[in-house]
DNA sequence: GTCTATACGGCGATAGAC
DNA sequence: GTCTATCGCCGTATAGAC
């Protein structure tokens, strides 16, 4: 199920270039020819791995959110960590995974674009990773003042996800990036000394 | 150049119809009958009006990023307000268009996915949108801490433009997300009572 | 498991009548 | 300014040989 390297099975080398031209052209603009041609083979030869184009996008969605969930789920695990910490770590994982195009998590474009209706696996995924980020959040603070809660877990999700516009018309760098989302992160759950 | 209503004459009508389509499909994903059926027209009609499929992306895109622009325009001019209550009000504006489908800013989910090479011309007016967003929040505060200009509009614009993510899969109203959002940039502007 | 050949539909765009 | 008719291309997907 890791897309990520180029080696590999030829399912697998057809999930690492779908994966690259879905998320670098958007899935409607991408043809089967297309993925083909990066995978190495002929167009007719990815029918004998998936049924559909669709099948495809599903597969890569699927496979796109694993990455970020296993983090979650190793960093919960740590006990050497704090809340804060876990935070932390599964932030600046999600912000490099979604600023490198390669094995990145072109599954949130997709859905918000609403290419395809059946996509209810992969977005249970999702959901299964914004249950870590309410953990962590909730763990390391209840929030103060206007913010607290779901508040906190909404505007940061927006913030991280939204990266991928910087990504589009920005010079920045990805270490930049994920040091300024941490800290934005860190000063929306931290209270004042006195308020 | 408005295609927020939709009245108006045949062009407008048409601007209007792919301004939904666009975002809510994609354009790779819309075609020019999907445009033509919704404006009331047949097909090749459209081309009576634009030369090509990318014309009417290009003048959805350009029209749809001056809206916000406007309103900037007309809070920088404002003189009783302060450049914190410019700011909010741009914040709340953006916020709330990004959220309605209809009249929203599908320029950005396309120039994001790559859509279209030659979108130049509503780039530089989305750059100048940026210019509007970082001399209110320049004005409003210097910084602090490890998150000081720059910085601060990086990640504001982040967590603005990710309100597209989060209405594909939250069940918030377009109130509660505006509210948090001012929430959200005020706290990150506003230094410790004592640090 | 990959290939060649091909079916079949939808696509963007043009021509020309009204 | 909108229509009908149509062109040529490219899309997904299938059939069947190797």
């Amino acid at each position: 199920m890791d897309i990520g390297k180029a080696g590999g099975g030829g399912r697998e080398r057809i999930l690492h270039a779908a994966s690259k031209l879905f998320l670098s052209q958007g899935y409607a603009a991408t043809s089967t020819r297309d993925i083909a041609h990066a995978a190495g083979i002929r167009q007719p030869s990815l029918y004998h791995h998936f049924a559909t184009k669709a099948d495809i996008l599903h597969a890569v969605a699927l496979a796109t959110v694993e990455p970020s969930l296993r983090k979650a789920e190793e960093l919960a695990s740590d006990e050497k960590l704090t809340p804060h910490d876990r935070l932390m770590g599964l932030v600046d994982f999600d912000v490099r995974l979604l600023w490198e195009s390669d094995r990145s998590s072109s599954a949130f474009a997709l859905v918000a674009q609403g290419t395809v209706a059946e996509m209810n696996g992969p977005l249970d995924r999702f959901s299964e990773l914004q249950g870590f980020y309410r953990s962590f959040i909730v763990e390391t603070s209840p929030g103060w003042g206007d913010l607290r809660g779901d508040d906190l877990v909404g505007v940061i999700f927006s913030m991280i996800e939204g990266v991928v516009f910087r990504r589009a018309y920005e010079q920045v760098d990805v270490n930049e990036v994920s040091r300024q989302t941490m800290a934005a992160v860190a000063r929306l759950l931290t209270p004042p000394k006195q308020a």
